[in-house]
DNA sequence: CGCCGTGTTGACTATTCTCAACCCAGGTGG
DNA sequence: CCACCTGGGTTGAGAATAGTCAACACGGCG
């Protein structure tokens, strides 16, 4: 059920069988939701973490005079709030970019998960520092590329994510987004967009119609997107013998403890005071 | 030593006088840094956590033709790592605004404080969530809103979180920080930054100069920023009794159980696999 | 058949950038 | 004590990137 998330974990660490069994069981209560449907809105207190398993969702903010930017991309083996469930509401809405199968994930049945097995919660916790790292580096992109090379960072970035969930066909991948959407997103226009994807497509760099996603020459387009795949912290990807290469161990060596006890619900709620 | 750091926090619980003062003890550690002065670099591993004292400093970082993108702004009272040295490698650069005393925190030492204080573990986890939303909150103003919509949204935020740690003299705060700098975090040319500032300045809305600067009619810079202060969380801010007040209790209900354990270091490395 | 969402194109506009010069205050060295 | 240097701020002029508006093409679907 949820396959893709264990295709992800183990990006960042091996799973034994009944861990991943115990990783595929999340995906238990599932829902569908139509393309262009808010899964969170702005505004709601959430007391449960949604995966998507199937199809494409963003993050959003809008402004009073409707003006949108979309501030994260979740494909199948995302969650939407891993984290940001703690805060009392919801600073930003959640919504579906195509068809969506999201699964609904208790807070109980997540945190006896974790306890249960510290290495699933190490995963999480990994994966959550990742999505992390894809938000700061968007900043980078909006802030500091000119628009070819936006577009082109976040083309790389969606290939290379969805090629470490399993979803890439040789060099292709699903990418069900509009060219609108897409401006949202980079803070470009859409006729902005569609000239830039133009050119893109001109130089001979990418495919991209109906929906998917080709790279064609994936150095040559990493290189227009000045883009550095260090950010992914796909440290173990592609490796069948993950962690057992002792020669780059010592880097490791002492960053790995983890700040992420999953506590009570009830214990450390804000209030009252002591 | 870390007063501001309990002001900070108390804007999310209350915290006892033990509490207070176990917190306070993370200052103990500290050194001087000088004013353009790296504390992390990319490609660091860390086994430590640093907390600004005082001064300011930025999460930064570089493409490799030279454009800078800051990427987070830090004041006295924030961490400047709190959750990212789990990662094997730091993907950004932390560097010193002006000149800085952090204190550096072990990371057993902040596994001890959380493990004793679950409240205190709540309250940080509360403020990493904050820092996170500044984040999403900064995207939103690169890459949808206008060079005087940008600057003036910065200048708010600036000044309510100094106002939150209780650095606000009246409607004046330090803001130590060039106006290429302040290009940088926005995504605009000095130049540009130096023409907006002047516009900001002739409608009355701040004072910028000496490296202070005067909120004159704080309703209105909101208006020019389209700032909504959400996104900061401050619950409680300036309530004189937080909690107390029963008639919102509900809202928090379900929603504060922390995804934030402290676990041994060995335990959960990522490797050896099971 | 006609409508709607999406992509595409052209022509014009405007925001923002670049380059270059100059000012001013503070610090340094002769 | 002054000349100089440097970093930051300011200004002007011209250039470039990106936005806006409006029209049209095309395919799917009711």
């Amino acid at each position: 059920m949820a396959k893709l998330l264990v295709t992800k974990l183990e990006n960042f660490t091996r799973l034994s069988d009944q861990e991943k069994q115990a990783v595929e069981a999340l995906g238990s209560h599932q829902r569908l939701v139509d393309a262009r449907e808010d899964i969170i809105r702005e505004g709601d207190v959430l007391d449960a973490v949604h995966l998507i398993l199937e199809g494409f969702a963003c993050r959003y903010k809008v402004l009073p005079d409707g003006r949108r930017q979309i501030i994260a991309h979740f494909i199948p083996g995302d969650f939407c709030n891993l984290r940001a469930f703690i805060l009392a509401e919801m600073d930003h809405n959640v919504g579906t970019l195509s068809k969506v199968r999201v699964a609904t994930i208790k807070r109980r049945t997540l945190i006896n998960l974790t306890d249960g097995y510290p290495r699933i919660a190490q995963a999480l916790w990994w994966s959550a520092m990742v999505d992390e790292a894809i938000t700061r580096e968007w900043i980078v992109n909006v802030g500091a590329r000119t628009a070819a090379e936006r577009v082109a960072h976040l083309l790389c970035e969606h290939y290379l994510r969805m090629r470490a969930v399993g979803l890439a066909v040789a060099n292709t991948v699903e990418m069900p987004i509009t060219q609108t959407e897409l401006g949202d997103t980079l803070g470009l226009s859409t006729v902005h967009v569609n000239r830039t994807l133009q050119d893109l497509r001109a130089e001979g760099l990418i495919v991209l119609r109906e929906r998917t996603l080709t790279v064609v020459d994936l150095p040559r387009l990493q290189q227009v997107a000045v883009f550095n795949p260090n950010y992914l912290h796909f440290l173990h990807a592609r490796s069948e013998t993950p962690f057992n290469d002792q020669s780059r161990g010592g880097t490791n060596g002492g960053a790995t403890a983890i700040l992420m006890p999953l506590t009570n619900e009830g214990e450390l709620r804000p209030g009252p005071p002591y």
